[in-house]
DNA sequence: GTCTATAACGTGATAGAC
DNA sequence: GTCTATCACGTTATAGAC
């Protein structure tokens, strides 16, 4: 185990940004396989079928989301602004080329053709995210940090869809269309210009 | 050709259904024909190669929404809510069935993996959506019929990454994460309780 | 833990008969 | 315009040597 870790870490990094330039029908093992320089055998060996890996990597994707959270709570101590720009950056460090997409919404894209293991985690990383967001709306708004119409649970939701939909045109077109995307939500959020 | 349309009509139906539902990548020659009970050579007939087939379905969406918006404007001639509501009806339509993805957003989510051609078309259709809606808003505003804040190019992204990242989210979940989000952009421009 | 070799199958595509 | 037959290739996956 070098510095980039060991292999089955290696194998998940990878798959992990194949999943989100080309979905999941869109890589292989093979091109795994060829981007770490073993052989493809040697993928299997440590996620014997493809629905392995797809599982770890979403099992991944849930275990960092939480991870971030607690880091982000602590770092901010309630801070409902710092907080909200903590969030959207995850799908923005995601975007780290232009060509790839946050990976829920690769997963929720791809639904209908992952394995049931893989669909039944992405929905439980869906709802963590509006979950938390939502937290954080009712209490920025109690704190007079947010200003919105209609219950956080709606507003939740609808910041999520629109950071995911932003996301997944950023990456077909231009990176600005995130971050305008972004400005709009904060300016309707009273907390921009 | 039958009251279902020859079979070149049929072949694009049915490869535009299996693109909402299960990506580019995820569909084949072979689906279609055995949809068809026809034979893989037929569908090749008619579009030779994948590449064409897919963008006479880009092709076909970008008319559809031309001709949609024309129908639109004059039907409802200039009123604001109705038009937007309409505007609405054309990604609630695709979903179709909960499994069904609007189709930007499959094609935005697939661009890598998508020929060149495909990848120019879906940008103008995106783009056509986006233009229509901004001055739409625009109208809107200004006729007191709309309330919002900052640019109406920005709302109208703001707008369309929402109603695409829902009804991505609802091909996964629930069609009812798309009507709370279309409540809640509704509820933000002041034309609902 | 990685390799060689190979199997079984799906996919995009073509030739040529009818 | 559709069929049968076939092809080259990629993909997922396994057996067994090192």
């Amino acid at each position: 185990m070098g510095k980039e870790g060991d292999t089955k870490d290696r194998i998940l990094d990878e798959a992990e940004a194949l999943l989100q330039e080309r979905g999941y029908n869109g890589f292989s093992y093979k091109h795994i396989s060829e981007r770490l320089g073993v052989r493809n055998a040697a993928v299997h060996y440590h996620y014997p079928a493809k629905a392995d890996l797809g599982e770890a990597m979403v099992h991944r994707f849930r275990a960092r989301f939480a991870h971030w959270v607690q880091h982000l709570d602590s770092k901010y101590n309630g801070n409902p602004v710092k907080l909200l720009d903590g969030f959207i950056a995850i799908p923005r460090s995601y975007m780290k080329r232009s060509d790839m997409v946050c990976p829920l919404g690769v997963l929720e894209s791809n639904f209908n053709i992952l394995p049931e293991p893989m669909q039944r985690e992405t929905v439980h990383l869906g709802r963590d995210m509006r979950t938390w967001l939502t937290g954080l709306l009712e209490k920025g708004r109690a704190a007079g940090a947010f200003r919105f119409d209609g219950p956080a649970a709606d507003k939740s939701l609808m910041i999520t869809a629109a950071l995911q939909g932003a996301s997944i045109m950023a990456s077909a077109e231009s990176p600005a269309l995130f971050e305008t995307t972004v400005k709009q939500i904060k300016r309707e959020l009273g907390i921009v210009k």
